[in-house]
DNA sequence: TGTATAACCTACCGGTCGGTCGGTCGGTAC
DNA sequence: GTACCGACCGACCGACCGGTAGGTTATACA
């Protein structure tokens, strides 16, 4: 008989207690982003954290289930580390620096394995699990998209479809996980800083480019 | 005894001709790009190639092989429709142009199913056949860096760290396959020029960050 | 001291996995 | 005709998968 769970995954926020709960979590998003959600076993998971596959069962329902937990997980973290703490700065382009200073912050900060987990195994997700997730990625999507939207109304930003901007800027920052290494050369603040000044400024050398030659016809 | 093939993955450059091989191929792209490569079976790639599992294995050795020559195949038709066209371009900036124009329709074209399993399954690989793909996108990193530097040299873009806007590039680009369908409202052409401005101009409006007495109130 | 319960274990289950085996079938070269 | 070929299949293998049954231990409270 499966135990039941009162503080299920089902919740909308978790509590960032250290239960057993949340170290199979954090050891299972280890597992699940070194090697992926279809290529890692149950008994990975459990040496990952030096329990039996049994064990684990104790405390979670299924696989599946699993890997919703570490994704709303994933994603309580985000909310609350990064979008509840932005969304109501009132001026727009200061909340857009500061959400992609928090958001990219987030990302490299290696602990947060969660967060990885919810770009890499999107499509491991089924049915209701899947709904959900994506519910809470949209309120992202839609707050970006929304103030870009504010920012084109002030005439703040140059003429572009809120969507395009939302997903070029989501990519440059979930992208990061691909490449950014804690020990390397490049500190997670300065990529930040070139992040913002290079997605609101652009490439182009300001000097150099006072009229853009782009010529259209 | 497996039957040896005389045209493994392991040459450089597979040729484009329909052998019932890239037919499988481009059918275990399609079905590892929908569930991920662990969650997909043999006999899941095997049905959409419309064979028997046995039948596949006279074509491939291993699944892992199978994984890598996709990958290989991908990586065959990024070079010879992208990589390969723009690098002799002269002018640096028309370079970059025309690699983002390149390179975001071929991630948006949904024919090419073995470039999204390149960005997506890239820990699935391991040991040699690893290493062998990273050195190929490694080439494609290098031409960004290069040309970056050459555009800093210039003095056409502003300071930044050549990897930081590489992968800031990288990013926004190979990120389109979770969001683009190309029965939105938006055309990936668009999508193409728009990032070409937003990457090179930025987001700021141009008439206000210049000079703000032209404000139309 | 008794006992209820959460937390875990060993041992195991049915099913599916990647992969193989022996063989069939339609060419085609002589 | 017959000898040989690549392409392909049905049936099967051992290993391992997700998951469970049932027992053991540690702790909390009476």
């Amino acid at each position: 008989m499966q135990v039941v769970q009162e503080h299920g995954p089902s919740r909308q926020k978790t509590s960032r207690r250290e239960t057993r709960t949340t170290q199979i979590y954090e050891a299972a998003a280890r597992v699940f982003c070194e090697h992926g959600f279809g290529q890692s076993s149950m008994s990975d998971v459990a040496a990952a954290v030096d329990m039996t596959k049994a064990g684990i069962y104790h405390h979670i329902a299924s696989k599946d289930e699993l890997l919703f937990g570490i994704m709303s997980y994933g994603m309580d973290i985000f909310e609350e580390r990064v979008l509840d703490r932005v969304e109501n700065i009132s001026d727009p382009l200061e909340r857009l620096r500061a959400t992609i200073r928090g958001h990219l912050l987030l990302v490299t900060r290696d602990r947060t394995k969660e967060v990885t987990v919810v770009l890499n195994e999107a499509h491991a997700l089924h049915g209701d699990y899947r709904t959900r997730i994506n519910r809470r990625k949209r309120r992202y999507v839609r707050f970006l998209n929304e103030t870009f939207r504010e920012l084109q109304r002030k005439r703040l930003i140059r003429e572009i479809e809120p969507r395009v901007a939302t997903f070029a800027l989501l990519g440059m920052i979930n992208w990061t996980y691909h490449w950014y290494t804690a020990n390397g050369r490049l500190r997670d603040t300065e990529v930040a800083e070139a992040y913002i000044d290079l997605f609101l400024g652009g490439l182009l050398n300001p000097d150099q480019a006072t009229c853009s030659e782009n010529d259209p016809s």
